[in-house]
RNA sequence: GGCGCGGUGGCAGAGUGGUUGAAUGCACCGGUCUUGAAAACCGGCGGACCCGAAAGGGUCUCGUGAGUUCGAAUCUCACCCGCGCCGCCA
């Protein structure tokens, strides 16, 4: 969400950015609107703190004439026709603020400038790292291989929760344990982030704090009963742990890792890489997230791409790491890297991990501040996340970059401690 | 799920319709004193918003939302959260 002092003085920013994210079109009559609404709004507050002021007076002298014993009768008369006066302003401050609030939510963040604009087309290739497996069809696709291995059961995932729920068994199991295991232990002990163990299931206000609510409802899963949602990512609870606090001088950056499953209805998807592994209604995500001063925030996210990357490193898979462009950075996000390795057996990229920085956008919405230094006045925070990584895509990378002629999977060296072996038969 | 009690400023804790945004203590910030520190003393000390170049003025905020009233931290209703006991339970 956008500061409301935007639309006073920063109309020509704030119309850039729409452009440069290809949505001036969409947006541009809505800005239009929204400025037009912040003069209706603050002459409503103007007319109606007046009035407010008037009645407050009007209630002392009562409370002096009653003292003196002397008949207010008058004065009370007066006071309840303001008070009538007040509640209709009110009324029409109400209205136009819920008009306000309805446009400020449906804004996408500010890009930094040195995002480039435009969609998809526009991204870059920032880095690469490690030599890709050509995609010849000497390498079988992980969900063959998988299967004739035992390392996870579709049909039977399909059968007991529907499509796009895995059920991993035997060593498959294991590794998704190793893998968790493998990926927090290295945050927390060689990055410094601490340890999160978050609720699956959040409330209405902690969903709207990080932006999926109130737009995007449709894609979570609802326990419509109790008005609870399973989370999308870690990332909610997380983010979230400090809404509506205020952090004291020191505190930041914080950095947060959480191991946590992930439920995406994905309503609009049923077609598209609905096979195997590489887009599941549930899968298990090393989620990481971090606090950061407005000054630090850009580094900051370049130490985040880093330890993840680090992840695939480790893991000894091929990656490239692109600069997604205005019009493909996500709602919230102010700039973000994407880290995508090669699977070789299905010939494609996945996205296995999105690392963004929010600005103060989430920071705003979720009311997390903090104080530079004792005495001042308290700032929002910047807000970061990133995967480190998402399980279902690795495992499917894994199955494919690491294969072996003979169809057996060479355990990475950094995993074999934690999965008590070197390959997976 | 049932019964009971309770939610006030960073914390503790007064306050049951009228100059209460809120006593008091602690914490915190500035100062005096001191070689320095502590103690003591003096002063300051929540947040959001509106008007204003500023100085300053105003509004809202005592869990949340509605209501009663000229006036609500104080009264009414609903909801949320916490604590205690009982029930159920991995």
């Amino acid at each position: 969400m956008h500061d409301i002092r935007l639309l006073r003085d920063q109309m020509d920013h704030l119309r850039e950015g729409m452009r440069r994210r290809g949505k001036l079109d969409e947006l541009g009559p809505l800005l239009d609107r929204a400025e037009a609404l912040e003069k209706d709004r603050r002459d409503a507050i103007r007319a109606a703190e007046e009035m407010q002021a008037q009645r407050n007076r009007i209630s002392q002298e009562v409370a002096q004439l009653r003292r003196a014993g002397e008949n207010a009768d008058a004065l009370m008369a007066e006071g309840r026709t303001v008070g009538e006066q007040i509640a209709s302003l009110e009324a029409r401050r109400q209205a136009v603020e819920a008009e306000m609030q309805d446009i400020l939510l449906q804004l996408p963040n500010l890009t930094l400038d040195e995002v480039p604009a435009g969609g998809e087309e526009a991204n870059d290739v920032v880095r690469t790292w490690g030599t890709a497996r050509a995609s010849d069809g000497t390498v079988v696709p992980h969900w063959e291989v998988g299967e004739r291995l035992g390392v996870f059961d579709l049909a039977r995932g399909a059968k007991i929760s529907g499509s796009g729920f895995i059920v991993y068994r035997g060593l498959g199991a294991r590794l998704v344990r190793a893998l968790m295991n493998f990926m927090v232990d290295v945050h927390v002990d060689e990055h410094g982030y601490e340890e999160l163990w978050v609720p699956l299931l959040v409330n209405r206000a902690t969903m709207t704090g990080t932006g999926q609510l109130p737009k995007f409802e449709d894609d979570m899963y609802a326990v419509a009963n109790d008005d609870l949602f399973l989370i999308p990512t870690a990332e909610v609870p997380v983010t979230n742990l400090y809404r509506d606090e205020i952090l004291e001088p020191g505190e930041l950056p914080r950095g947060f890792v959480a191991f946590s499953a992930c439920f995406r209805r994905e309503a609009g998807s049923a077609g598209k890489d609905t096979r195997g592994l590489l887009r599941v209604h549930e899968f298990d995500k090393v989620e990481l997230v971090r606090y950061a001063t407005p000054e630090n925030s850009r580094a900051e996210l370049e130490l985040l791409t880093s330890h993840a990357e680090t992840m695939l490193q480790r893991l000894e898979l091929p990656y490239r790491v692109l600069r997604l462009a205005a019009g493909d950075t996500g709602f919230s996000s102010a700039m973000t890297y994407d880290l995508e390795v090669f699977a070789p057996g299905v010939g494609k990229w996945l996205e296995v991990s999105s690392c963004s920085v929010f600005t103060d956008f989430q920071a705003r919405r979720a009311n997390i501040r903090y104080r530079a230094a004792a005495g001042e006045k308290p700032r929002f925070v910047h807000t970061l996340n990133g995967s480190a990584l998402a399980f279902s895509r690795i495992i499917a990378a894994l199955l494919e970059q690491h294969q072996m002629p003979d169809g057996s999977i060479a355990v990475p060296k950094a995993l074999q401690p934690y999965l008590g072996r070197d390959t997976l038969r």
